[in-house]
RNA sequence: GCGGGUGUAGCUCAGUGGUAGAGCACUUCCUUGCCAAGGAAGAUGUCGCGCGUUCGAAUCGCGUCACCCGCUCCA
């Protein structure tokens, strides 16, 4: 991620400004100092993120014939969380360096030596001070200068602007305080000394029942995928569906995340839309097809093919999910790709690719496309004890006509790969008792995971669309004019009516009729007052990209050839077209859909 | 949580101890002939909140809350 410039939070001010004066965004319980880290969706939010919700479950589930919906519940059994590992991880002891504030998992610090010098503080000639005492670690070996330059560096790092160049900070009071050998007790990195652990929960705990003891602790989710793995076998049972499938979730996710930042982007309440694609293992493939098919960069991912391994799977992904935000105008100029290497991957993903928005703070994520094997289903059927296996009869008759030659070869070769993992691997016991359940039909399915943030995604598409610029008014006087481009698809408002006076009762009357044909059908605003130019303005910034002008033509004063047509404006171009009104619905509907 | 910054009308901001202001927006009326038009009138504030200093606080002090920028993240 890139690092904010000045002009670019201003302009992320300008959208937050915008936002919450037109009725995008507010701060929550505002007329209570607010809530650190959530947000309401005014009117024209709601209806924005209505529109990129509708998107996404139409392209998800009625455009396709293989993907299914699903709606759980936010509060579930708290032994989701801790199958799913998310008990352990968000409650990491973290410490803190008093010299940064940086932190660190308290059983990731690696052990120190060398000599401790403590301070009372540091000061600047500008007047700026601070009475924190801290203490650093002296590492053997290292110059005391360029220690202590290290120091003023740093202060100066975590004290923003105030504390001016770090050469001008004095440090004051230093003392020698002792030596230490192999101690856990400072930073790695900073040196500073590390305060007390502290537990470090990112999950949003809550009391199922009214009595609130521990033992009725249960977990806001962190994320909707996992009511997807617990209702995985339900879904099999009940919809007919067949390896590869998806199950598609839209719904509300919660992190406490300690610093909420870059307005809606990091928020502790926030909605994500992830789908889980189940497919066969690569094993499998091979017995039913032979092999399996390999990607190349002139690879055909338009149509998923019966012989596709994790891999194509996780190619076509991406390729589906680029074509959805092409489609909601967000194109190749904003959107930028990070395909994790192997040391950012946890340990049970195969591949990650993160599809990145080229914010005004910095180009940052919007969504996450792993490959995450079998490791979900395989730890839900581990604690639930419930077998989560699909039962493939394709697979089974293929792995009847195998030779035993060929089934042992595949074995050997999977044990080889296991081998190399080392301690994570898994043992010949274990691999063997797979794949005789694999040779009989029945396997956890693969999963690739398209995870995005429905909030995020409604923010790239307000800063994409937020343009500004600069036009002379009827005086001469420059003013900034403000337009929000949004995709038709998306925009909140689809079309302004307008009568062109409003003291003319006929011209009223005539718009009010064309309000009333198009309102059942498309989100429609009317509007009479104040001058027809300062309608439209109002509309663009808004983001509406088409407004309908009821004007003397309409009525019939130009002859029966103008006779109930309307001025049809385009937000972009500014351009204007005749249009009958009888023409009109189709013509709009067509181009908002 | 720590450091720095900010908090005055719906918005953008001015106001350094002495009667709270401007521009834009808004409401009503008149006018209106396609891109923030003109005229008239009008409404709008616990100066983020609390406590203190003072004859008197938007202004000074302390506390507190929220937001922004950095530090931990990955929807």
């Amino acid at each position: 991620m890139s690092t904010p410039d000045k002009s670019s939070t201003e302009q992320m001010e300008k959208i937050v400004s915008l936002c919450k004066r037109r009725g995008f965004i507010y701060p929550s319980s505002e007329i209570y100092d607010g809530c650190g880290g959530v947000w309401d969706y005014g009117p024209l939010g709601a209806e924005l993120k209505r529109n990129l919700r509708t998107a996404w479950w139409t392209a998800m589930t009625r455009l396709r014939d293989d993907i299914v919906g699903l709606d759980a519940s936010i509060l579930m059994n708290p032994a989701i969380w801790k199958a799913s590992g998310h008990v352990d991880t968000f409650a990491d002891l973290m410490r803190e360096c008093q010299l940064t504030n940086k932190r660190v998992r308290a059983d990731h610090v690696e052990p120190q030596s060398g000599t401790v010098l403590a301070y009372t503080g540091a000061q600047n000639a500008n007047g700026w001070k601070t009475n924190r005492a801290f203490s650093a670690l002296l590492k053997n070996g290292e110059h005391i200068e360029s220690f202590r330059k290290r120091l003023r560096q740093l202060l100066a790092q975590n004290a923003g602007d105030a504390a001016g160049k770090p050469e001008e900070i004095e440090l004051l009071g230093e003392e020698k305080t002792g030596e230490v050998t192999d101690s856990i007790d400072f930073h790695p990195e900073t040196g500073g000394a590390l305060g007390a652990a502290r537990p470090f929960n990112l999950m949003l705990r809550t009391y199922l029942g009214p009595t609130a003891t521990e033992d009725d602790v249960a977990y806001l989710r962190p994320e909707t995928a996992q009511a997807i793995f617990a209702q995985f076998k339900n879904v099999l049972d009940s919809s007919r569906v067949k390896v590869p499938f998806g199950i598609c979730q839209i719904g509300k996710a919660f992190r406490n995340e300690v610093t909420p930042k870059n307005f809606t982007f990091r928020s502790r309440e926030f909605e994500q839309m992830e789908l889980e694609f189940f497919i066969k293992p690569d094993e499998a493939i091979e017995i039913i097809h032979g092999s399996v098919a390999a990607w190349s960069e002139d690879a055909d991912l338009s149509e998923p093919q019966p012989n596709w391994g994790w891999d194509l799977w996780h190619r076509y992904w991406v390729q589906e999910r680029t074509r959805f935000y092409e489609s909601i105008g967000l194109g190749s100029d904003v959107i930028e790709y990070y395909w994790q290497t192997q040391e950012d991957l946890a340990h049970y993903a195969r591949a990650c690719v993160d599809i990145l928005f080229k914010f005004p703070f910095g180009t940052d994520e919007l969504e996450g496309i792993a490959a995450r094997g079998d490791f979900d289903l395989s730890q839900h059927q581990k604690h639930s004890r419930k077998i989560l296996e699909f039962f493939d009869e394709e697979l089974k008759n293929a792995a009847k006509n195998l030779s035993d030659e060929s089934k042992e070869a595949m074995v050997q070769k999977r044990l080889a790969a296991e081998q190399a993992k080392g301690e994570t691997g898994l043992s010949e016991a274990e691999v063997r008792a797979w794949f005789e359940r694999l040779f009989a039909g029945h396997y956890l399915p693969h999963v690739i995971e398209p995870s995005a943030g429905l909030d995020r995604m409604a923010l790239a598409i307000l800063c994409a669309a937020f343009d500004q610029f600069e036009k002379a008014d009827a005086k001469g006087k420059s003013e900034t004019f403000t337009v929000l481009r949004f995709h038709p698809r998306v925009a909140p408002i689809k079309v302004g009516v307008f009568p062109l006076l409003k003291n003319k009762p006929d011209l009223v009357a005539k718009a009010r009729e064309v309000y009333a044909l198009l309102k059942p059908h498309l989100s429609c605003f009317y509007d009479e007052t104040a001058a027809i130019g300062r309608r439209y303005a109002r509309q663009d910034e808004v983001g509406t990209p088409y407004a309908v002008t009821i004007d003397f033509e309409t009525l019939g004063e130009q002859g029966d050839d103008l006779k109930d047509t309307v001025t049809l404006r385009h937000r972009d171009s500014g351009q204007q077209e005749r249009v009958k009104i009888s023409d009109l619905l189709p013509r709009l509907l067509l181009a908002v859909s």
